[in-house]
RNA sequence: GGCCCGGUAGUUCAGCUGGUUAGAACGCUAGCCUGUCACGCUAGAGGUCGACGGUUCGAGCCCGUUCCGGGUCGCCA
């Protein structure tokens, strides 16, 4: 092995063209190939720029073209040289115009054979890639997804702070706040028996950075939740977290959408048009069956319970009998994909989440086949079909529910299913925001209004009279940012009103004794004098995620977690010393089991 | 916690109805090769079939349990 001494890069692998030939130049990076001629011998050198070709042949040094011969897979190497332009050019890799004749190779350090090798668009399996997440971030395509997310950072800090607003950092060791999420606790070595939690959010300390005056706040926050994973949620995550003083909701959405504009064309140079399409939640959930609709293709949903209310189909007639509905969806030219067996398939998914079945109506050549056919007369189902825009080679699926809410989910997500399995092109990005979100949600299990954001949400003006008296007529100054069917962003302009802030914990159910507990100093801190203020936080993983049309968060996230909660790298979470355990004030497992 | 999918050389996979010594490609090692660039040619090494238990004359294959990974529902104010 040996060393750097005296050696300075003259630049990047992957920068070298044409106009360089004739210089000498110095160069580092790992051997990503060594091809053996015989009398001539190539390597590719790459570092996150790319790849350059050192060549060695008969011009070459013997003791250099020996170690050369040497050189293994991702051996670390610095090699000085002549540019000159190759013999034979290949036109498919950048730098494929020109060559190193390497005049001097120093093997920096050797390496092992590595467990999979360094390629682009590896179909090694993730576990192993995560295992060894060093060697699977020398991949181009992961090296290309960090330094575009370090791109979308920057231009973030660049547009805030074009913008006035002051980066300010919170804590990561905060107080414990049991509503939403589970927190991840951290137990207090000077304070034995309590415990800090990592923040969810920093919602609350913005809102005090508003009270302190700070007028326009954002910040790259990191974030900690001890929730189950998904492919685009991951326990610990970076939000771009923003609030404003003296704003209402217009002000907010104007900056969000200000942001992403300005982040879509300074990083990938996509004009993203503006304003943004709007959308009443009321409207997303009755046209989309879903608060963060895809609305890159229609096949919306539509509403036939007028149609069938009287026909001679029981299913129908009772779900709207008991107040709810009867709607459908219209997959144009489905017959041949839609087979009885794939709708059977899709019916299985309707009562996975909740629904009693699924109606449906295929309009083969053949004729019209359907579920529910005997039930109807000839004209009923013409009616309906007629109403639907239904035509030949189309399927129509029905939900129908006492609970209009179930069936407009459940075709919600079915209209999802079906356009991936119909294959609906969806290209572009679709953004836009939800509005008007409901204050508060029924909640079966526990039969109380809940809060459907957090209780700090401001109701909209003309909704504060129902507070107490008719909460299902509430609705919030809460807004979320939708991108392709993704929830992007969520957001809403605060209560600074106190008797409006001991109203709305009243309304949670919350006495003043408890939510005095819970929350106090931030509503202490409001007395005195706290600016109408409002925000949003953007989730940055995932605007990278679409951004760069990544499958899985994990693709855009350096050191990610997996579905278990472990780290498979280091193998965290791991068991600690007992004595760690003592200093805490914390029982060991045993002890705490012999207790029982 | 529920449901679904997967686990066979270093890697990605094939492996028939349960039947002799478990295969391929890439990678790896060695030799040959002066214009390759996924170099080529030749030879070679490399396996606890995730683990444990069961059924069977016989298990990579069937059954049970369990571990690991993925997707999803619950959950994520």
């Amino acid at each position: 092995m040996e060393t750097i001494q005296g050696l300075k890069r003259t630049r990047y692998c992957g920068e070298f063209r044409r106009e360089h030939a004739g210089e000498t130049v110095t160069v580092f990076g790992w051997a990503q190939r060594q091809r053996d001629l015989g009398q001539l011998i190539f390597i590719d050198l790459r570092d996150r720029s790319g790849i350059v070709q050192l060549a060695f042949d008969e011009s070459t040094a013997r003791d250099v073209f020996e170690k050369a011969f040497t050189v293994r897979g991702e051996y670390v190497l610095a090699a000085v040289g002549e540019v000159r332009v190759r013999s034979s050019i290949n036109n498919e890799i950048p730098t494929g115009e020109v060559e190193i004749a390497v005049s001097e190779l120093r093997i920096l350090n050797k390496a092992e054979t590595p467990p999979f090798e360094i390629l682009e668009n590896s179909n090694t399996a993730e576990a192993m890639r995560l295992k060894y997440r060093y060697l699977d971030l020398r991949r181009p395509d992961l090296q290309r997804n960090l330094l575009l997310r370090h791109k979308i950072a920057k231009s973030t800090r660049d547009y805030f702070d074009s913008q006035g607003f002051v980066e300010l950092e919170t804590p990561i060791l905060v107080r414990s706040t049991p509503e939403g999420a589970r927190d991840f606790l951290v137990p207090s070595r000077v304070h034995k028996g309590e415990f800090y939690a990592l923040p969810q959010s920093p919602q609350l300390y913005k809102q005090l950075s508003m009270v302190a005056g700070f007028d326009r706040y954002f910040q790259l926050a990191r974030c900690f939740r001890d929730e189950d994973l998904r492919a685009d949620r991951q326990p610990e995550f970076t939000q771009i977290d923003l609030e404003m003083s003296f704003v209402d909701v217009e002000d907010v959405l104007q900056i969000g959408e200000g942001f992403i504009s300005h982040v879509f064309k300074d990083v990938l140079d996509v004009d993203i048009p503006l304003p943004l399409a709007r959308m009443t939640y009321t409207e997303a959930m009755e046209r989309y069956g879903s608060d963060k609709p895809d609305t890159r293709f229609d096949m919306c949903l539509q509403d036939v319970s007028e149609l069938v209310k009287s026909c001679g189909f029981g299913v129908f007639t009772s779900a709207i009998e008991g107040g709810g509905s009867v709607r459908a969806i219209v997959a144009k030219q489905a017959v041949s994909v839609l087979s009885r067996k794939e709708i059977d398939k899709l019916t299985e998914h309707a009562r996975g989440i909740g629904a009693k079945g699924l109606a449906w109506v295929r309009l083969t050549d053949d004729g019209i086949a359907s579920s529910f056919g005997k039930f109807l007369t000839e004209d009923e189902m013409s009616a309906l079909l007629t109403a639907l825009g239904a035509e030949k080679g189309d399927v129509v699926l029905l939900v129908a529910d006492t609970a209009t809410k179930l069936v407009l989910s459940v075709l919600g997500a079915l209209r999802l299913e079906v356009a991936e399995k119909l294959n609906i092109p969806r290209e572009g990005f679709n953004l836009l925001w939800i509005t008007e979100f409901p204050f508060f949600e029924w909640d079966t299990e526990s039969q109380t209004w809940v809060a459907m954001h957090h209780p700090f949400t401001s109701p909209l003006d003309e909704c504060i009279p129902y507070l107490e008296s008719d909460p299902a007529r509430v609705f919030a100054k809460a807004y979320d940012l939708v991108l392709n069917g993704i929830e992007l962003a969520s957001g809403s302009i605060r209560i600074t009103n106190p008797d409006l802030q001991k109203q709305m914990f009243r309304a949670l159910g919350l006495s003043d004794e408890v939510s005095y507990a819970k929350f106090g100093y931030l509503t202490d801190a409001f007395k005195y004098g706290a600016p109408p203020h409002g925000g949003m936080a953007l989730g940055l993983d995932r605007l990278v995620m679409q951004m760069l049309g990544a499958a899985t968060l994990r693709d855009v996230v350096a050191y990610p977690k997996v579905q278990n909660m472990t780290e498979l790298m280091t193998q965290c979470p791991s068991s600690v010393d007992e004595a760690q355990l003592t200093e805490l004030g914390l029982a060991t497992l045993k002890e705490a089991v012999s207790e029982e």
